[in-house]
DNA sequence: GTCGCAATTGCCCCATGGGGCATCTATAGA
DNA sequence: TCTATAGATGCCCCATGGGGCAATTGCGAC
């Protein structure tokens, strides 16, 4: 029992550890290629999930990598039994576009690359694919994947910030924020100057700001 | 004398006009195509000017078009007599990457198509050439260097505002876009409170802002 | 040498921001 | 009914920002 418990432990924070690192879904209908890619990326440190099919991926990739963090890729072959790869794309950019689509393909026409491109994939990569290249492309998807995801968290945490806020502390600091004084504030919101400054300073506080400056570059970046 | 003078007049606003619209280079090799794609840009109120090959384009593009403003893209042939249209794409971004180049091909094979993309083309066209789609994709490149230009003209413009403030006053608004109070900011440069208020001052007036906050969104745009 | 300009500073005054202390009202829950 | 919370306000005090007036210094240009 405390073995398994041990083990399981370990392997989780295996898991966790590589998943900092990135995560590469691989989708290929080939069983061969599925597994020398599963190698390739497990020796480079990644935590690789392949799959046989756009529907098994769709299925089973959302549980199967649930508790993993970190930046995460999807490198997949253009031709695929059932749903193809780029029906896979539309799909998930409604999900979360947060994740970089590669495409592989030996025998596709241009209409698919062009195709894999105005649709917004990551890369496209032309079989027999070069391994340096390879990558070299999931290296930058991920990085990309990664910016993403700090760009999402950083809004979601000022987000949330922003929602303590009441609706009259919104209100004032939308004006501070035009650059008023706490006097012009008060007149047009029609309340005592002594106000103001208490709803400025309460906004402030749960804001996490000291000054104007910084007050001013959290609403550039989530909108108050 | 007074006709010739009053033609030359109407033609260059007819171009000025249509320029603000839009300038579209067509580079391809076929006569008979650059023809129908002068008639076709003439008509939808856009400036032309068709080149038969990368190196005609370099040579007289620049002052063919030197006294039109407005947005501007390139539609170009992959496959062209002596440098190809890839091989002309990152020339162009050399120099000035803010126009938009779409390329077109009939027999093209995927290389060309993923290199197009992976070196930053806009857009890529399969021929037989969809007139909508086409017209479409050049619209939306035209928007995009449009927005681009636009935003090269702002930072234009405040690099200038910047660079009128000597050393000491950038030193101050550096200093205040810190967050730091006069005082503080007066100990950090071993200055007195006086000389901050003059300098915050002066830099104010130059960089033309009101206020702390029109200040720190100046910043943004124009480091300091 | 004189002029213009940047930098510096002191003195002084007023406007504005920040904030403690206390009070009052209204409203949604416990 | 009692309480917590948001909103509003007055009084008062201090710190900070803004800016007029005046003076000094140093440097490059004419």
């Amino acid at each position: 029992m405390s073995n398994v418990k041990k083990l399981r432990t370990i392997s989780q924070e295996d898991e966790a550890k590589r998943g900092a690192q990135g995560v590469v879904y691989v989708l290929d209908d080939d069983p061969g290629i599925r597994s020398a890619y599963y190698r390739l990326f497990d020796l480079d440190g990644y935590l690789c999930f392949p799959y046989e099919s756009a529907e098994a991926f769709l299925l089973r990739a959302e549980d199967a990598s649930a508790h993993v963090r970190g930046p995460r890729c999807l490198l997949c072959d253009v031709s695929l039994p059932g749903m193809s790869g780029l029906e896979l794309q539309s799909e998930i950019l409604d999900r979360q576009h947060t994740m970089p689509i590669i495409f592989m393909s030996g025998a596709s026409s241009e209409i698919e690359v062009v195709r894999a491109y105005k649709e917004g994939g990551y890369a496209f990569l032309l079989k027999p694919v070069d391994i340096d290249e390879l990558l070299d492309t999931v290296s930058t998807a991920l990085a990309l994947s990664y910016s993403r995801q700090q760009e999402q968290q950083e809004s979601n945490a000022l987000h949330a910030l922003v929602t303590q806020l009441t609706e009259r502390e919104k209100s004032v600091v939308r004006l501070v924020l035009q650059g008023l004084t706490n006097q012009q504030i008060g007149d047009q919101l029609h309340i005592a100057l002594r106000t103001v400054k208490v709803h400025r300073q309460h906004a402030m506080e749960k804001l996490g700001v000291n000054n104007v400056v910084e007050l001013t570059r959290l609403s550039e970046k989530s909108p108050i």
